[in-house]
DNA sequence: ATGTCGCGACCATCGCGA
């Protein structure tokens, strides 16, 4: 079965993006980050009638997470467990338990839009710093039940310098400071496997290209989508990659889909 | 050197977030 991961920017402005994407690749479930509406304005029909049933945490203008999937689910979190204060209120987890059959059975999802935390240091890195320490709390908790999990989603966080075309440009940047780096490393460490590490080695693999001063032409992109995969999906990893030729069409968002493939 | 997009709002340019 196909995972995959997208910050979609807005759903309505990459509906027919997103409609031809799923016709092409195919996913089984997608998480979704970035849906800029309401959970009552999420373009459900669409998708249904291209065969995906959606969980969807909306929220107006901002944020906005949801998880798409051919297989039954059933929705167990809407919000991440544990988030208390500024920003607890924000669309930003939702996951799900999903009927994968076959020789891999119950598969738990989480789509996940981490805040971006800029400026740091602010109230802004303070929101993105609560909000990993929730996640990382939360993320022990789900290891515990020994499931096949995977969450994915925009981590917002560059997790190595050979994942940024500029490491000196982005020193300063709260995608890529220390801290949050090694925020990152602490949930990785946990016992999760990167889907696109574990697959893929070298630097240059990118998932967001900036859509200002060029950055898709010159290749000045960073890698901060990330599928993590526990211990019994790692197990089943059979493939994993990033569909950069996305962000080359007409009225692309400035991420790409990620996905990992799992076999029975 | 610069270069963008999407949303929502005092409705058509601007502030915000990224």
């Amino acid at each position: 079965m196909k995972i995959a991961s997208w910050n979609v920017n807005s759903i309505k402005a990459r509906l027919p993006l997103l409609l031809d994407w799923l016709a092409a690749r195919a996913p089984d479930i997608v998480c979704l980050q970035e849906l800029k509406c309401v959970a009552e304005a999420f373009p459900a029909e669409a998708i249904a009638e291209a065969g995906y049933t959606a969980a969807v945490l909306g929220q107006k203008t901002y944020n906005g997470v949801a998880i798409l999937s051919r297989l039954p689910m059933d929705v167990t979190e809407r919000g991440l467990p544990g988030l208390s204060g500024e920003g607890a209120d924000e669309a930003r987890y939702i996951e799900v338990l999903a009927e994968a059959g076959g020789g891999l059975g119950v598969v738990r999802v989480g789509s996940i839009y981490l805040p971006n935390g800029n400026p740091a240091p602010g109230p802004k890195y303070d929101k993105k710093r609560a909000f990993f320490a929730a996640l990382t709390a939360h993320a022990r908790t789900l290891l515990a039940r020994e499931e096949v999990l995977v969450l994915a989603g925009d981590y917002n966080v560059i997790p190595h310098p050979r994942d940024v075309h500029d490491p000196a440009a982005w020193a300063e940047d709260a995608l890529f400071l220390p801290e949050s780096r090694a925020a990152f490393a602490g949930l990785v460490n946990l016992g999760f496997t990167d889907a696109i590490r574990a697959c893929h080695a070298g630097g240059g693999l990118y998932t967001f290209w900036d859509y200002q001063a060029g950055a898709w032409p010159k290749n000045r992109g960073i890698r901060i989508d990330h599928l993590l995969l526990s211990p019994r999906a790692a197990d089943r990893l059979t493939g994993a990659g990033i569909d950069r030729e996305r962000r080359a069409l007409e009225k692309a968002s400035d991420h790409v889909p990620v996905w990992c493939t799992l076999g029975p």
